[in-house]
DNA sequence: TTCAGAGTAGTCAAACTGATCAACGGCGAC
DNA sequence: GTCGCCGTTGATCAGTTTGACTACTCTGAA
């Protein structure tokens, strides 16, 4: 994966909106030939840049209204089996490796505070993970984004 | 924002890969009409069940090949204050307002561990935050994704 | 039973795509 | 200096897709 140029963030920021628009359309926003547009979103796309598109979908549309952080102490002689078997769990949206006292930081879904203890419930259970600790979030204060990093 | 029906599912399913097929390949790859998927995908992308297509750029893609977590307590007088900054900070990805005993729970990016020192203190500075607690991510252990959602 | 909403299947003209080309400019290697 | 490489440009082409439209069917709810 190489580093995006200006006018690959320029594209990118262009087709933040709407991602389907025609590449001609896209161009003459742009200033840019659509040959050029076309090869740039061509590698772009190939070099693995870019997160699949279904990270788009908020988890709320999918019945997830709630969220939650949980941090997962592990034995360290089971980290890949932990690993395996979170990565079983659809609820499971994505998890860190921190520096620092928890070994696993894990970001979950979940349908309901009820549901939201069955998930945990079920990562306490994976092989290896000997503790953790739940703390639901209350609010999405900031919505995930990445558009102040485009304008460099 | 209503929920989205197993059909929709499926067609954000063919989509992951890549969001720019043609509809028509689409809907014969699912066994749909052309309306259909047409109608749905315009209903889908009005309702605000998906992100801005930028939020699928990799933080590294852009430079920003270090990962945080910073915990923040703040002055809860000044909370809108405090948000208001934090949105000024493009290596702010994200924030939840978690409940117990942090009062914000934010995600950063930076270019090195010298610059995460600079965001950090960056959002030291904000004014209603009180005291911060960065914690680095050695390593992403599960990329974000909510494919396994999809399939219910 | 009737109705509204959603899906299907078909049409159309206009627009887009992907592929290709020659030409041009910047840039590093030699 | 100049050579070749690489990316950009502006252009062309046939084939395909799009958006908008129609009429019909299906289904669940009133």
């Amino acid at each position: 994966m190489q580093e995006l140029d200006p006018t690959d963030k320029r594209i990118l920021g262009a087709l933040d909106e709407d991602p389907r628009v025609p590449i001609m359309v896209l161009a003459q926003r742009l200033g840019l030939a659509r040959g050029t547009v076309q090869s740039r979103l061509e590698r772009m796309t190939a070099s693995g840049a870019l997160r699949p598109n279904s990270s788009r979908v908020l988890p709320a549309a999918l019945g997830r209204g709630v969220a939650a952080s949980v941090s997962a102490e592990l034995d360290q002689s089971h980290l890949n089996e932990a690993i395996a078997a979170l990565r079983e769990i659809p609820e499971v949206l994505e998890c860190h490796a921190p520096a620092g006292d928890t070994d696993l930081l894990i970001r979950v879904v979940a349908t309901s505070p009820d549901d939201l203890y069955r998930v945990s419930e079920e990562i306490r259970l994976c092989p290896g993970i000997v503790r953790t600790s739940t703390s639901m979030f209350l609010r999405e204060v900031i919505p995930y984004r990445t558009t102040g990093l485009l304008k460099d």
